[in-house]
RNA sequence: GGCUCCUUGGUCAAGUGGUUAAGACUCCGCCCUCUCACGGCGGCUACAGGGGUUCGAAUCCCCUAGGAGUCACCA
């Protein structure tokens, strides 16, 4: 057959010639050792953790080497698209401190090796396709949906291998006439590779996370072009990678049984494969086994869930960075106080096997990170993240910065900070009781006291009380009521011989920080009852006599 | 079903032929002049199973099991 024949009858509309791309996009002046990094997520409206997971690590390998960090969307596939998803996907990437150095934007492209919209390199795919097909290496397909359901049923049931390859193609081997014919009569047909793998080869892939792999080759042969002439992935990740000139791909686990088809692309067209690196997938724990992450059952697969929880991007951050790297943990708690961009990503360091999303690690990890935090800092941000979620206590929160900041910072200043602040949804719950509005009683009083010693105990702390004692001298009074009611003074005297009192002074300071804070647990009560001042004090106290 | 990847405590994990098999989170106990939190100390709990190779195996090889991914004109 003479592949130029239908090189022209399939693709007449293309003049350029491969030569003309690659002068057109040449390779990078970069510094030696650096790398050339992308994420190209879809456009369908879900910018889930996995997303971000790819791009912290496309991001340091770039960004850590003086190399390229970029942008693609890949939109090939106009029924899944969703209007506004670009915007969102770049909103969340910003969010969390993501930075291109080029590639898509919401005006356009930035950057020489554009354009980064898939769709808007039709005209590029099809120059290289047209390329296999003179070479041989392409055909048209014709078969129908109708027919390829049929196929895959035969195969079943007959145990073969699932696919279009060997016997099962039959738009292989279609003579130019035939191929003439029925583009005359207006069949739609799609582009296929003609792979000349064998199904007992095996093929070496080396993956930057995984080492030297083993894998089979393809034998398949697969879609290049849709029948609206646009690309598959397959197609559009060798060509866009090649001409953008990335130098390690980053991406998920799922592509790992394709890469063989990817390998047989890059080879067969003469480039460099670049540097794969397959990320494990995200799992979480669902009653007694690991499965992964699901966009419909797991909100906080979704990365507006941390954003809504009032989880900081920094958290995120530190947690997948603990995720990825074995030894960033180490790292961090050695070096507190630096930046996260300090320290040295390595695709050798981590992990293959499924890493399970934890939220309690998480959370301990956010609050760590909020410790780190300064409080005017915390306050900008609470005060923001309450701005959209909570108006009503935002009301509140921003009538006195000074105040607010000093209730944000109990227990943060001294030798042991305050550790349990993990997100911002967590401030009405932590600061509500500093303020009249939102005061409300939620804790009972302690069972073991009667309510005629609730009034004595009351009674007793407002007659003593006085607002320039210090804490022990506050503390002291405490104990001498506790003492004259016979609470014992010592709550270890009481757990060795409960039958001598009334109960201990853990219950005694606990009525007064019911009526004071409406709840049995709470920061220091001699600081709180100076904070909120004396008159509010004996006001929330009186209201129970 | 084919192909492939993965498998150290509840979870994340160090570990590359010789270790008392680190550390972190969780949980439990004790201590820190009251609760909470923080901190300190201590504890529970692991090399998926079976065969080899070797003086010696979590580490190398094989088999089995389990988990996961993929087998689209989706990415």
């Amino acid at each position: 057959m003479d592949y130029n024949k239908l090189a022209e009858l399939l693709f007449g509309h293309i003049d350029k010639e491969p030569e003309y791309y690659e002068t057109l996009y040449p390779k990078r002046n970069l510094p030696e050792g650096a790398k050339v990094t992308r994420i190209g997520p879809s456009p369908t409206g879900f910018v889930h953790l996995g997303n971000l997971y790819n791009a912290i690590i496309g991001e340091r390998l770039a960004h850590q080497s003086g190399g390229v960090f970029y942008l693609r969307i890949e939109d090939t596939d106009a029924k899944r698209e969703v209007e506004g998803a670009v915007e969102l996907l770049l909103s969340a990437m910003d969010y969390f401190g993501i930075r291109f150095d080029e590639g898509a934007t919401l005006d356009g492209d930035n950057g020489a090796y554009g354009p980064y919209y898939q769709r808007q390199r039709k005209e590029i795919y099809q120059c290289f396709a047209k390329e296999l097909v003179r070479r041989g290496l392409a055909y048209p397909c014709f078969c129908s949906e109708e027919r390829l359901f049929a196929m895959r049923e035969e195969q079943m049931a007959g145990k073969d291998n699932f696919g279009y390859y060997g016997k099962w193609a039959l738009c292989r081997d279609l003579s130019l006439e035939e191929i003439e014919e029925k583009i005359k009569n207006g069949e739609e047909y799609v582009l296929r590779f003609r792979s000349f793998g064998d199904i007992d080869n095996t093929v070496e892939l080396f993956d930057g996370i995984r080492g030297m792999l083993k894998l089979q080759e393809n034998y398949q042969d697969f879609v290049l072009l849709k029948s609206d002439g646009i690309p598959t992935y397959h197609f559009a990740h060798v060509v866009d990678d090649h001409l953008m000139r990335t130098t390690h791909v980053v991406r998920g686990e799922e592509w790992l049984s394709t890469a063989p088809i990817h390998a047989q692309l890059f080879d067969t067209l003469g480039w460099q494969r670049p540097i794969y690196c397959h990320t494990t997938v995200l799992m979480k724990m669902d009653g007694e086994t690991k499965r992964k992450l699901s966009k419909r059952k797991d909100p906080e697969l979704g990365l507006n869930y941390y954003r809504q929880e009032g989880y900081v991007p920094e958290a995120v951050w530190e947690y997948l960075m603990t995720l990825l790297n074995s030894n960033y943990e180490e790292w961090r708690a050695e070096n507190p106080d630096k930046e996260i961009g300090e320290f040295l990503f390595t695709t050798e360091k981590m992990g293959i096997s499924g890493a399970l999303f934890d939220m309690m690690k998480f959370d301990s990890v956010s609050q760590e990170t909020l410790l780190r935090m300064p409080v005017s800092e915390i306050y900008d941000k609470m005060a923001a993240w309450l701005k959209e979620y909570d108006a009503e206590f935002y009301e509140l929160f921003t009538r006195d910065r000074a105040f607010t900041e000093r209730i944000i910072g109990v227990g943060r200043d001294g030798a042991r900070p305050r550790k349990d602040l993990t997100n911002w949804k967590q401030a009405r719950q932590f600061l509500s009781f500093y303020f009249d509005e939102t005061f409300v009683k939620d804790d009972p009083y302690p069972e073991n006291v009667s309510a005629e010693d609730r009034k004595e105990i009351l009674n007793r702390y407002l007659a003593t009380y006085d607002h320039n004692d210090d804490n022990s001298g506050w503390f002291e009074k405490i104990r001498t009521i506790s003492a004259e009611l016979n609470y014992a003074v010592k709550p270890k005297d009481y757990k060795k011989n409960p039958e001598l009192f009334k109960g201990s002074i853990t219950d005694v300071s606990n009525v007064i920080r019911v009526a004071v804070v409406g709840r049995c647990n709470s920061p220091d009560l001699w600081e709180i009852c100076h904070i909120i001042g004396e008159d509010a004090m004996r006001n929330r106290v009186g209201k129970e006599l």
